[in-house]
This record gives structure tokens, C-alpha cells and sequence, in this order.
RNA sequence: GCGCUGUUAGCUCAGUUGGUUUAGAGCAUUACCUUGACAGGGUAGGGGUCAGUGGUUCGAAUCCACUACAGCGCACCA
């Protein structure tokens, strides 16, 4: 058979891929076995696939993957996100080319073209996440408004309703005038940004020329003053007591209030008061009963009401009235700080405090059990640091603003008469007769305009995908629920992390998932975001085309370990892609030489036990990384195995000489420890694994790697290791020789020896992968030979007249040098009366061998110096 | 402003309750090898006063304090 010397991912990954499908193996039933579950954060349904979704999924599938192996029932259950305010963006977007603006339509006409979009465009990233390999149960696919999602979310809605978690009130909320919908506090980021600070002086009513300056950063709602406050502790403003001052434009009198809210050292102490423009000014405002004026459209534009510069965006009047301040002599300065600002995660549009009437959830009662059980281990953060965030968040957590001023999304589901009162019912009818039974009259009824939040839908995921709600005693939410591991990023572990644990506890009394694996953020190499505005992300598509699957997952993972950003680098994708070339060699090896029936040599024997006990030690080493979820290091474990133990020793060791045949049994081990290793690479490199496995032997249906089973662990043998380490530093010893004194590989030398308690069997080996012609034991040393040491044994090897004196004895100098250094750090320690007698006994036991060693082995180089 | 993390080789990171030969890995780099699995390869090197200062200890990359820098989270200073 001809194999080709350069592994070809594309010509494989598509037809394993198919197989799988075909072979229904992603696909998961309850059964008797232990249920290993993950749902998938899911993804926006506008969302195409990026980086940090790679490296996401790439986790998850080879947890799925491997738990797979373990035998447990693996599944992974995929789906989409509704997006509200990004998928409503985008269709209005679309809207817009066609011409059509979104006032012009009716909601349900609205709906329709969303539909309509969601269909022909929504979830191209599941579709893309086939060919990153992923082995999700494609039969259990849900999107959040699925119609069984949205009745679980209006259940939810109506049942915390009830139960008097869900109010309905007017409150300063976040306003996001480009999304023209209120969102969470969650929702709004902080940025520093350079500011100006504008110190306007107001006049005092009824003085001749006495001013009050205040200071503030937004200019343009002074036309919303209802007050001036200053503190009462203020020698500055005592005076002012029970005056008045003169709002300048609008020339409205407000009063001079005192509250201890004002930090005198700020500004000029005092403060100009804006209640429908700042929470804190609301809340003084509440306070010392002043007046709401809200002079802003939720455009974020001049209202009527302000009766200047109406219909002006804010911005154009902050430096409008800024000038025309000045011009009036009343801008004493403008000076510029830095201050934080708060900006919508959906539209980065600068987010305005704004009243209005919406819907919340109270969070104190319902967030006790997911703080506790985080707190108490119970739930898992991997890493734990997260912890520490996740608590400060939950002792704080603000009442969840849960309606949005939206169309797509699930509606709200409380029904209003013409007077304003309502009930909140799931439909029509059992509104109309809630209201009758209350006795309130009525002759039509409107529903509530806004939809809800749509992390108030993914909140329940983890449930809802297994119709938990719908028929919370079903077969599947009892046996793949809680599930296991949620793999997601830090920056929704508010938005939706929190809030899934909390829906968890509330409504089936148990955590969603027992751990929390949280990634990094991928950014590239200058450390910045990766990012579709920015540019700077390569498509994950032409990754896996140049790179194949196999090795962008292995280069996703090469290093990232949990909670840290990874700093994407296509050489780690060329590191994978090397990977699996390497792989794809060592099989194209052994699959081409000839068998015999002869004899297995002895050397061949013990390189097989040796590589035996090497594999079962390596094998311990990447389930325990796997068991703290050291992702990447259980890849580099196994990366190691493969190429350094199994390639450059193990298949050195037994490597027939050329165009010589191979005994049988040692090829059935070879192909016994392949096989082993294609196990544990398929976690992390399935397609490849799953192509060789099937090349190097024929299969029965059925037996494909995907469902073949981990391998067990089995004897280390920690002597038999030693002694291959003892012999591989010989051979290192032996190649650096060579080459120092440029010995050709090809030319056969002898080692001689006089050491006599050396384990001898990996003798043979070492004659090998030397090319040496024998191994000798010497009673005493020869002269003139080139000298090395491993451990305290001394290796001689006789070289002919060619030996260079003097680079030999610059060579031993230098050891000699560096052993008497660390001689006497050691005889340091053991001189000091109190090391010796605080420090446990092994450990002086160990300084004292270490001792004896650098002692024997300067004596040794000593004499070495001497001979030559 | 408050809080939480970090800071170890050119880069990305390990270093598991302080003591496994005066710090390890992968990548990168250097030299050499190379018709016989793999030039996308092999072999062997070089490279670090563990951010700084002080302390605890027989002993500190590891524990404590402070400083500097970075990241993240929270917060109403206009």
C-alpha cells in the first residue's frame, strides 16, 4: 500500500465526519450507563463562528469525547441563542436596504421578516462547528424560543410572579438610546474616557451679582435642574440657606437644597441637581421632593419640555452650551478629567439613566442558594479565582431589570385595561377571567408591548433543553440533569452563569452542573481582542482548511490553560498540523516493514516492557491533568508520549535495520501501542486518530475509535524506567561525544566501563542507538580514552590518537568546576548545626547522598585530568 | 476609589501543602547531521540573580509586609 509521506486532513475530516453521523454515534439516550452531560453556551443564532468559539467547543468536545471512552453516555446537547437586541438589530438593519423602516410595521409583521431571517440565516455557526469535529447530539438541537423554551419562560415569568419575585415599577434604569430598549446593569460597561469638567455659575435669585459655580460633566441637562445642593457642613454656601438660584437659558428658579450626599472637596462643592438624568440626583431628589424633569427623548435627543435646542442629539448641545454659556459669561472653566462612563454591550451607544416604567426580578431571595453552594465547593469554578468575583457580585447583586423595549424575544405575558390595571396570565383567556374574578371591569384588553430579557431565557437552558419545565419528570431532565461540566467564557458569569445556578436551585432544587470550566479570551499577538471590528481575527474556516481540525484544536489548546487568555498565534495551529504529520509518519513506518516469523531479539523485548510501563506512568499523568481540568498540559502530556517516548525512543529502539524485516510479535506490540496512543489522542485530534486507526488494521463494524474504550492503566515498573532513563543519558552522552568530536553516527566506536553495580540490561539498546561495537568492563582506566559520567558511573570511550588534550581538559575543567560549586553549596548546609538538626531527617539523609555523589564524581574528574 | 488575580528563559506557561543535584516544558533561536518514517525531520547546545525591597526560617520562586507594573471585577463622586 502507498501512503503518502504528508497527511492530508482535508481529504479525511469530511468523510469521518459523515461516518460518525451515519454510525448516529453524537447521538445520546438515557440508559443504564453513568450520563456525562454538557449543554453548549449557545451561540447568538446571528453569530458566525470566531476564535473564542474554537477554542470553546474544542473544549467540550474533548471532554465529550473522552467521557465517551470512559463509557459514560456522552451527551452534548447544542442549540442557539435568540439574541434579542442583536438579532432585532440586525433584521431592522435588513429592513433598511429593503427600504422598510420597523415603525412602519406591525409586530407581528415585524416577527415574520425576523422569522424569516432566522430561518434562511440562523445557525450557520452549528453547521460550522461540524468541521471543527464537534459531537454534539445534532437531534437534540434547541433554539430559546423554541416553542416549548418560550412556554417555559412565560411559565417561569408568571410562576415568580406569583410567587411576588416579579414587580413592575418605575425605576432609573439603564437606557440604551440606540437600542431604544432599557438593559441590565450587567449590561452596561465602565470606560474611562477624558472628559471635560464645566464650572457654570448660576445666579442666586434676588441678589444683585452673587453666583453659585457648579461643576458637571454634562452640560446639556442643566436645562433639567430642579435643584443646586451643597453640604450643610459647607462654610463656603451656609449663607445660602432657603435662596434660590437661577437655572441660566432656561431661566427656571430652583431651590438651594443641603444634603451630606455632596463631597465638598469635588468640583466647587456643589452640585447641580438632575433627578431623570442621575440615579444619585433621583435619589436626592426623592428625598427632598423636588421636582422630575426628563428633557430627553429616548433617542437620547432635546425634548420639547427643555425648550431649547429641542431635537438636538446630547452631544451636539453638551458643546453647544458650552459655547453658549461662555458667551453669556457664565462658563467660569472648563477643565479636562477623566471619568468613567457607562456604554451598552450590545451597541456600544453611551448609556443615559433614564425612568421608566419596567419589569423586575428581586435577586436577594433567589440568589441565597447559588452563593451558598458555590461557596461551599458544591458547584466547582475552575479556576477558583472566580470564586472571589462571583461572591463580591452575589452579596451585591442589584434587582434584574428583565423587560426590553423589543419586539423579538418572548412577550410579557401580563394583559392590561384601559385603566392600567393588570394581571399577568399566559394567555387571553385566563387573563380575562383572572380579572373577573378580582372583580374589575373591562371591556378590551392589551397585552404588555415588551419582551423579555434574553439571558431570562438561557437562564433556564440547562432545564429547558430537556423540556424540564414542560414535563419536569421526564425520562431525560432525571437522568442527564444536573449535568456536568459547563465550559463557557468570564465574561457571562453574571449574565448567565449566576443565573443559571440560580433557576437551577429554584426550580428543580439542584445545581445545573456540577463544574465550571472557565476559558480565557483568545486575543492576538499584540494582546489585543480578537475581534471582527478590529480585524485582527484569522476565520476559523481557512484555519481548519490550511491546518486541518486536528491540528487548530491542537493549537487552540497548546496553551490555555483555564482563566487564561490565550494569545493566538498561527504557529501554534502549524505546531498541530506538525503534529499530526508526525503521527502519520510513525504509522507510515511501521506500516511499511516486512514481517518474519523469526525469533523477537532481546532488545526489542525490553523496549517493549519498558515502553509499557513508560505509557501506563504517562497515562496516569494525563488522567490526573484531565481530573483537574488541565486541559492543556494533558495535550502536552500526550504530545511528549507520542513523539519523544514512542518516536524518538521506542520506535528507534526496535527499527529494523534497512530493508530488513521485523519479527512478528514486535510488530503486533508496536501496532498494541499505536493503537493505545490513537486512543489518547483522539480527544484532541479525532479525525486523524479515527483515519489511522482504521488504515492499520481491517475493523468489524463497529469497531471505530470513537467508541472504542480508554485505555486502562496497567503496571509502572519505576525500576525498569530508572534504568531507561540511566541508559537514554548514556546515549545522549554518546551522541553529544560524537558530534563534539565529530565521530560519524555511521562509524562503530566501543564503551568501556569499570562500573559494576550499573544495571546492564538496557545494554543492547544502548549499543544500538549508539552504534557501538561493544561494551566492555575495564578493571581499571584506561588512558588516553575521551571520558564521560552518568550519575557516578564513568564511560570510556577509546578514540584513536585524534584526541584534542587540550578541549579535552577545558571540558572536564568546567564540569569539575561546577560540581566543586555545588559541593560546596551542599557542605554549606550540612555544616550548619541547625539544618542538620531542625530539618527532617530524609532531608539531611539526601543532602548527605548528594554530598557523596559530587565527592565521588570530583574525584573522578580529578583523576580524569590526571590521565589525559 | 474598593476588591481579586498575576509578575519565573525571546514568547506562552508549569513549578501540587517551603527541602528530588545552585529552577522545568513547549515554541522560537544556534550549531551540526541528513539519499532508509517525517527537511513540516534528527542530534546537541545556548538562554533565567524566579518584578523590586524588607521580613519569617536552618532553608524561600514557594510564607508575610510594602513598592512598582499588568489584567480582571465592582462602585453614584457630579
Amino acid at each position: 500500500m502507498e501512503i503518502p509521506k504528508v497527511y492530508d486532513p482535508a481529504a479525511v475530516e469530511d468523510k469521518w465526519y459523515s461516518f460518525w453521523l451515519e454510525k448516529n454515534y453524537f447521538h445520546s439516550e438515557p440508559d443504564e450507563r453513568e450520563p456525562y452531560t454538557i449543554v453548549i453556551p449557545p451561540p447568538n443564532v446571528t453569530g458566525v463562528l470566531h476564535m473564542g468559539h474554537m477554542l470553546n467547543n474544542t473544549i467540550q468536545d474533548v471532554l465529550i469525547r473522552r467521557a465517551r471512552m470512559m463509557g459514560k453516555n456522552a451527551c452534548w446537547v447544542p442549540g442557539t441563542d435568540h439574541a434579542s437586541i442583536a438579532t432585532e438589530a440586525k433584521v431592522v438593519a435588513l429592513l433598511k436596504q429593503k427600504g422598510i423602516s420597523k415603525e412602519q410595521l406591525t409586530r407581528e409583521e415585524f416577527l415574520k421578516y425576523a422569522w424569516e431571517w432566522k430561518e434562511k440565516y440562523g445557525g450557520i455557526i452549528l453547521e460550522q462547528l461540524k468541521k471543527l469535529g464537534a459531537s454534539c447530539d445534532w437531534e437534540r438541537t434547541r433554539f430559546t424560543m423554541d416553542p416549548d423554551l418560550s412556554d417555559a419562560v412565560i411559565d417561569v415569568f408568571i410562576d415568580l410572579f406569583r410567587k411576588g419575585q416579579i414587580y413592575r415599577g418605575v425605576r432609573m434604569v439603564n437606557w440604551d438610546p440606540q437600542g431604544l430598549t432599557a438593559v441590565s446593569d450587567e449590561e452596561v460597561i465602565h470606560k474611562e474616557v477624558n472628559s471635560k469638567l464645566y464650572y457654570v455659575k448660576y445666579k442666586i435669585e434676588d441678589s444683585q451679582d452673587e453666583w453659585i459655580t457648579i461643576a458637571t460633566t454634562r452640560p446639556e441637562t442643566i436645562l433639567a435642574d430642579t435643584a443646586v445642593c451643597v453640604h450643610p457642613d459647607d462654610e463656603r454656601y451656609r449663607h445660602l440657606k432657603g435662596k434660590r438660584a437661577i437655572i441660566p437659558i432656561i431661566n427656571r428658579s430652583v431651590p438651594i437644597i443641603f444634603d451630606e450626599y455632596i463631597t465638598m472637596e469635588f468640583g466647587t462643592g456643589a452640585l447641580k441637581v438632575t433627578p431623570a438624568h442621575d440615579i444619585n440626583d433621583y435619589n436626592l431628589a426623592i428625598k427632598h421632593n423636588l421636582e422630575v424633569i426628563d428633557v430627553l427623548t429616548p433617542e437620547g435627543k432635546l425634548a420639547p419640555v427643555a425648550e431649547h435646542y429641542v431635537g438636538q442629539d446630547r452631544f451636539v448641545v453638551r458643546k453647544q452650551i458650552a459655547k453658549d454659556l461662555d458667551a453669556m459669561g457664565q462658563l467660569v472653566k472648563a477643565e479636562d478629567i477623566k471619568n468613567k462612563v457607562g456604554y451598552s454591550e450590545r451597541t456600544d451607544a453611551v448609556i443615559e439613566p433614564r425612568l421608566s416604567m419596567q419589569w423586575f426580578l428581586k435577586m436577594d431571595k433567589v440568589s441565597q442558594p447559588a452563593l451558598e453552594n458555590v461557596l461551599n465547593g458544591n458547584i466547582r469554578f475552575i479556576p477558583e479565582k472566580f470564586i472571589n468575583t462571583y461572591r463580591h457580585w452575589m452579596e451585591n447583586v442589584h434587582d434584574w431589570c428583565i423587560s426590553r423595549q423589543l419586539w423579538w424575544g418572548q412577550r410579557i405575558p401580563a394583559w392590561y385595561t384601559e385603566k392600567g390595571e393588570y394581571v399577568v396570565a399566559k394567555t387571553q383567556d385566563e387573563a380575562e377571567n383572572l380579572l373577573r374574578e378580582k372583580g374589575i371591569k373591562f371591556t378590551s384588553l392589551r397585552q404588555d408591548d415588551d419582551v423579555l430579557d434574553t439571558w431570562f431565557s438561557s437562564w433556564l437552558w440547562p432545564i429547558s433543553v430537556f423540556d424540564g419545565f414542560k414535563d419536569p419528570d421526564n425520562k431525560d431532565i432525571n437522568y442527564y440533569y444536573p449535568t456536568n461540566d459547563l465550559i463557557t467564557a468570564p465574561e457571562i458569569l453574571f449574565f448567565w452563569v449566576a443565573r443559571m445556578i440560580i433557576a437551577g436551585y429554584e426550580y428543580r432544587g439542584q445545581k445545573p452542573f456540577s463544574n465550571v470550566y472557565l476559558t480565557g479570551i483568545v486575543r492576538d499577538k499584540q494582546g489585543r481582542k480578537m475581534s471582527k471590528s478590529l480585524g485582527n481575527s484569522p476565520d476559523p474556516l481557512d484555519l481548519i482548511a490550511q491546518y486541518g481540525a486536528d491540528g487548530v484544536r491542537v493549537g487552540m489548546l497548546l496553551s490555555s490553560p483555564a482563566g487564561n487568555d490565550l494569545l493566538f498565534d498561527e504557529g501554534l495551529c502549524e505546531q498541530g498540523r506538525n503534529f499530526a504529520n508526525k503521527i502519520w509518519n510513525a504509522f507510515r513506518l511501521i506500516k511499511g516493514w516486512e514481517v518474519t516469523d523469526q525469533a523477537q531479539p532481546e532488545t526489542n523485548k525490553i523496549a517493549g516492557e519498558w515502553f509499557s510501563s513508560r505509557f501506563n506512568e504517562s497515562l496516569k499523568e494525563i488522567d490526573d491533568h484531565y481530573a483537574k481540568y488541565r486541559m492543556s498540559d494533558a495535550l502536552m502530556s500526550t504530545y511528549k508520549l507520542v513523539w519523544d517516548d514512542y518516536c524518538a525512543w521506542y520506535l528507534e529502539m526496535i527499527k529494523p535495520d534497512f530493508q530488513k524485516p521485523v519479527d512478528k510479535k514486535t510488530l503486533e506490540q508496536a501496532l498494541g501501542f499505536f493503537e493505545n496512543l490513537l486512543k489518547v489522542l483522539h480527544p484532541f485530534m479525532p479525525f486523524i486518530s479515527e483515519e489511522i486507526w482504521h488504515l492499520s488494521r481491517e475493523r468489524k463494524e463497529g469497531d471505530d475509535i470513537i467508541v472504542s474504550s480508554w485505555p486502562k492503566g496497567g503496571d509502572v515498573k519505576t525500576d525498569l524506567n530508572k534504568a531507561f532513563t540511566t541508559a537514554s543519558e548514556i546515549v545522549t552522552s554518546i551522541r553529544n561525544i560524537r558530534k563534539q568530536k565529530n565521530i560519524p553516527m555511521r562509524d562503530q566506536i566501543e564503551l568501556q566501563t569499570i562500573s559494576s553495580d550499573r544495571g546492564i540490561l538496557f545494554d543492547p539498546i544502548i549499543r544500538r542507538l549508539g552504534n557501538l561495537s561493544m561494551i566492555s568492563t575495564l578493571q581499571e582506566k584506561p588512558k588516553g580514552a575521551i571520558t564521560f559520567m552518568v550519575g557516578t558511573s564513568e564511560f570510556f570511550i577509546p578514540y584513536g590518537e585524534s584526541i584534542d588534550t587540550d578541549a579535552e581538559k577545558e571540558r572536564i575543567q568546567k564540569e569539575l568546576e561546577y560540581n566543586m560549586g555545588f559541593l560546596k553549596s551542599v557542605q554549606s548546609k550540612l555544616a550548619n548545626e541547625k539544618f542538620v538538626s531542625n530539618a527532617k531527617p530524609e532531608v539531611v539523609e539526601n543532602e548527605k547522598k548528594k554530598q557523596a555523589d559530587a565527592e565521588a564524581k570530583i574525584k573522578a574528574l580529578k583523576e580524569q585530568l590526571e590521565n589525559l
